[in-house]
DNA sequence: TATTAGCAATCACAGGGCGTGAGTGCCAAT
DNA sequence: ATTGGCACTCACGCCCTGTGATTGCTAATA
């Protein structure tokens, strides 16, 4: 249909128009890039992308721009994956060396993203259904009151407080400790709704109530790992691009900061692959109708479960964005999993 | 100096700007508040005001504008604090009936203080370096490695990863853990780190390179505490309100997401009142210098240390915001006191 | 058939020149 | 101290125009 040349001049207005954020120009590609043939040959080429509604032209006298169809080929076909600038793979590398709990992980590597990519960085949550308790933990709290920590393979932990109905005898705590980590530890946490209700069946009558109120708080802990919830930095990337967006960056602002449309979002798409994938403009539905979002999958454990990514205006840098993410998603999935060997 | 009315006059001044974003005019504020005077009269008054630098014409035939000055006057003097809407109560009082972990609710919090103003709401973690210890736990991953989880009376806990130096032996963990714990637990975190230093010493020169090694990963959890954080929420808020800016945005967000000329400013604010402060345009430097931040200390534990506020436009409903201001401080120092008695 | 040069046509955009109206500042009267 | 009256100022919106960039088309060319 179209020419292995038109696909060419596509490619140069994508990465011009990326470059100056100025429509281009058919004397401009025929000047800057040695096509080899006149700014009229180009034209009929670019008639022939208007054609195929790859690009489009803001008004009569100013040069093409995108459509999101041409983003969208650009990526599928055009956009050759950058190798890592050195600045970028030391700020990664120097990642490695830090340690600390699973929040600041992510929370930093959320935040590198967003340097590397200059746009918003999304991070899921590691879906963590294939995690497996490590743990229970319960410390009593004066004669009225336990504390249950739950401690997951996947570097988690949770704790919550639960009344007792009667007054703690000395060693019971122990003796409960030590019961409910013979039945929980090594359970993943989608198989613990279950266990929990066995849990309260496998005590004495008379501890009943208490282990049932602790067989809830625990319940309570998996729940709140189940709600997937998403780290976001960078969203003043958002208004420094803002005039890449016709309507008010606010509704998608407001979007990303609830989270459920990106949650979504993340869950429709298709995980088959670990290869980044994207989202360009009308493809979403909504607020992200205007926006692209490039996500990739990682691997938290031994499948891939959960998605990073970056949100910005269409007109990006897709090339590099893509390798950032890809970059990073790789990151995680060898620090989550390595970690999972090396504590599991 | 200036009179009564004139008072008045820049009380309505700001008032009706702060509703309508357009400069006030006299005729305005004469029709359509009875102040049983003309016109004219209230533009001398609004000479004066403009004398003491409390409004400003932003061009010669349109109406006057607050100034920085105004906005203080105006906060300090005139400002009235508003009974809360019912909605806004209710939207408080549903709170009160959750429960979860620390961390839970400071984000809900948050995100309720900035739904009822209607800006970016801010909260610095509790700091907690009066809170004590009240649970160390080691558990063993394997023959070597040991996760130390430490548990405050704040309510949260951190985990390290610890190498062992050399083998486990059977019943040391216990041992270790009922020792360390009796030398812990009480230890304020603002002691742990001497507390820490004489635990290395406390045991036998064999165990002492585990120990030191335990006491690290303890301090790396406490040290993690002291380094203050913010919870951040309605960034799309400035974005909303960008006109009020004259200049962007960008550079403001940033700050905000950067934290630290939060935290600064926070530390620097004087916390002999639990009164809700503000610092309003010019008061502030570098990139908050067109921003108003209303903030209120709020108590966790027996002092008050830690502070929860607002940023926004300096052209904002200061009433209604300092009352929301104050009425989340009121719940967090209820809450976090009341957690802190029923857990101590 | 593909490419090219040339040329007329289009149209956003910036600049300049009003007319209008809102609001003030001042003054003289009360 | 307050008021009505009035001249003055100036932002804003409007239209108009010239300019320049870019295209689409056509006819010539390889």
């Amino acid at each position: 249909m179209v020419s292995e040349r038109a696909l060419e001049v596509l490619k140069v207005i994508v990465q011009d128009y990326v470059d100056s954020k100025e429509p281009v120009a058919s004397k401009t590609i025929a000047d800057r890039h040695g096509f080899g043939v006149s700014a009229a040959t180009i034209r009929n080429d670019m008639a022939l992308l208007e054609e195929e509604e790859l690009i489009t032209a803001p008004h009569t006298s100013a040069g093409r721009v995108p459509t999101d169809k041409g983003y969208r080929v650009f990526v599928d076909q055009l956009a050759k994956i950058k190798p890592l600038s050195s600045s970028q793979r030391t700020g990664i590398e120097s990642f490695l060396s830090e340690s600390a709990d699973l929040d600041d992980t992510l929370g930093r590597t959320v935040r590198l993203l967003s340097q590397l990519t200059n746009q918003v960085a999304i991070l899921q949550y590691p879906v963590v259904s294939e995690a497996t308790v490590r743990h229970v933990e319960l410390l009593p709290l004066g004669a009225h009151k336990l504390m249950t920590v739950l401690i997951t393979t996947g570097g988690s932990v949770d704790q919550n407080i639960v009344e007792c109905p009667r007054e703690l005898e000395e060693g019971v705590v122990a003796e409960l400790r030590a019961h409910i980590n013979s039945k929980l530890v090594g359970v993943s946490l989608a198989d613990m709704p279950g266990k929990l209700v066995a849990l309260a069946d496998s005590v004495s009558e008379q501890r009943r109530p208490l282990v049932q109120a602790l067989a809830d708080a625990l319940a309570h802990a998996v729940e709140g790992h189940r709600t997937d919830r998403l780290v976001i930095a960078g969203a003043a990337n958002l208004v420094r691009t803002e005039h890449d967006f016709t309507s008010s960056v606010y509704p998608l602002l407001e979007a990303i900061e609830a989270q459920v449309t990106l949650l979504k979002l993340f869950t429709e798409m298709q995980w088959e692959t670990t290869e980044v994938q994207a989202r360009i403009g009308r493809e979403n539905q909504g607020p992200l109708s205007e926006a692209a979002i490039l996500a990739s999958a990682y691997q938290s454990g031994s499948e891939r479960t959960s998605t990073v990514g970056v949100v910005g205006p269409t007109r990006m840098d897709y090339s590099n964005n893509m390798t950032a993410v890809r970059a990073v998603a790789r990151y995680l999935s060898k620090l989550l999993g390595d970690d999972e060997k090396e504590r599991a």
